[in-house]
DNA sequence: TACAAAATCACATCATTATGTAGGTTAAAG
DNA sequence: CTTTAACCTACATAATGATGTGATTTTGTA
């Protein structure tokens, strides 16, 4: 018997996962809540072999609460359920510890085989995702080793930056338009899934000295 | 014999500064130049022993071109004249390399006496730039000795600041208003001399491996 | 106690960055 | 010879950061 804990701030669909899941022969629901603010203390009395998480949910997110999961309980399987396929998202829930990731719109029943298929040691993931996630893994290995997969060019211009310069300087400074610099700097945020000059930089500088 | 070399952009004013120079008994004018892009070549010929350099020239900054001179020629004097007189440039020439700096608008005789009094030893420089530099060596010795002059909350926001974070976050993570963020920055820029995060952070981390 | 420095908050405004969309060039790889 | 990756450019909008001004509270110390 699968134990199961559902984790979905939306009412109607959290009931629906759970009669879906209840309705299989070998899951049982264990628990089923509305936030996971209190995931741990949830997850210290269900004890479930399996939890489905929304990412977005009020007052802690689904991504914080999968990490806290994963550090109190390595032991537990984390699907991801969700509306969303952005990028981020994905791969902050992957990093975070999340074992699965099914987009909702791919219905209850890719769901159950998903459970299934995480109790057999796989990684359920709908198709865009998996594809996705391919890519970011291929990107990530080429990466790590090196210069976490930005092009000479990217690197040269996120040490720069990091030096203190401005996007005009660095244009000045390499003969380049503005523009030139911003669409470079747009596509190692992406590689390096990071927002801002200063996360780009932590993370180079970091990975760099090893 | 003073041998006094000239950069300045404004051919009236060159001309002018040059006439001053060549009145003055004890002193010769072996150079003068509308940019300091080719400063080294011209001090090598030149060997003045003293150098007037204006802030703004086309090509290459005055603070610029005291920055290659010193490098290569550290026995040579150099007179910063500009009309500027905010504390960030009179900062950058100091420790670029001036040893005086004088305002425009402070006349040729302050001028020439300058030059006197910086083969004798002597930091010449206008008043008003006296005033802002005993403040600023303040409060540097004070600074550079410990965290650059930064107080502790001052400190924690830069460093989590490096850490890739946000203003918003920044805020957060310390309970505090984004104003009050805002305001922290502000005065840590005025203390390091700096603009922009980035600029903020890599000289507290430069400063602060050693 | 009274002054100075640190820390807090607010509001306004301008500058810079971040993101999206879109297209072109060149050089290596298949 | 076409596909891919890296590189370059442009324009528009939204979000964040930078700067100025002003004010209150606390704390350490002259």
């Amino acid at each position: 018997m699968i134990k199961v804990a559902i984790y979905e701030d939306n009412d109607g669909l959290r009931e629906a996962l759970g009669t879906a899941i209840e309705a299989a022969k070998d899951i049982s629901l264990v628990g089923s809540y509305g936030h996971c603010v209190t995931v741990l203390d949830n997850t210290q009395k269900d004890k479930p072999d399996v939890v489905i998480m929304d990412i977005d949910m009020p007052g802690k997110s689904g991504i914080e609460g999968v990490r806290d999961l994963k550090k109190h309980f390595p032991a537990t399987e984390i699907i991801m359920n969700t509306v969303f396929d952005d990028d981020d998202r994905i791969y902050q829930a992957i990093t975070a510890g999340a074992t699965g990731y099914m987009l909702k719109r791919n219905g209850l029943q890719e769901l159950i085989a998903g459970i299934h298929e995480v109790m057999k040691g796989g990684a359920p993931m709908s198709p865009t995702i998996a594809r996705k996630v391919m890519k970011a893994a291929a990107n990530g290995d080429k990466g790590t080793s090196q210069n976490l997969g930005l092009s000479p060019r990217e690197l040269e211009i996120i040490q720069l930056l990091a030096k203190g310069n401005s996007y005009k300087m660095v244009a000045q400074d390499l003969n380049l338009s503005i523009d030139t610099i911003r669409s470079h700097i747009k596509k190692t945020y992406e590689k390096l899934h990071v927002h801002s000059v200063t996360e780009a930089i932590h993370k180079v500088l970091i990975e760099k000295r090893h």
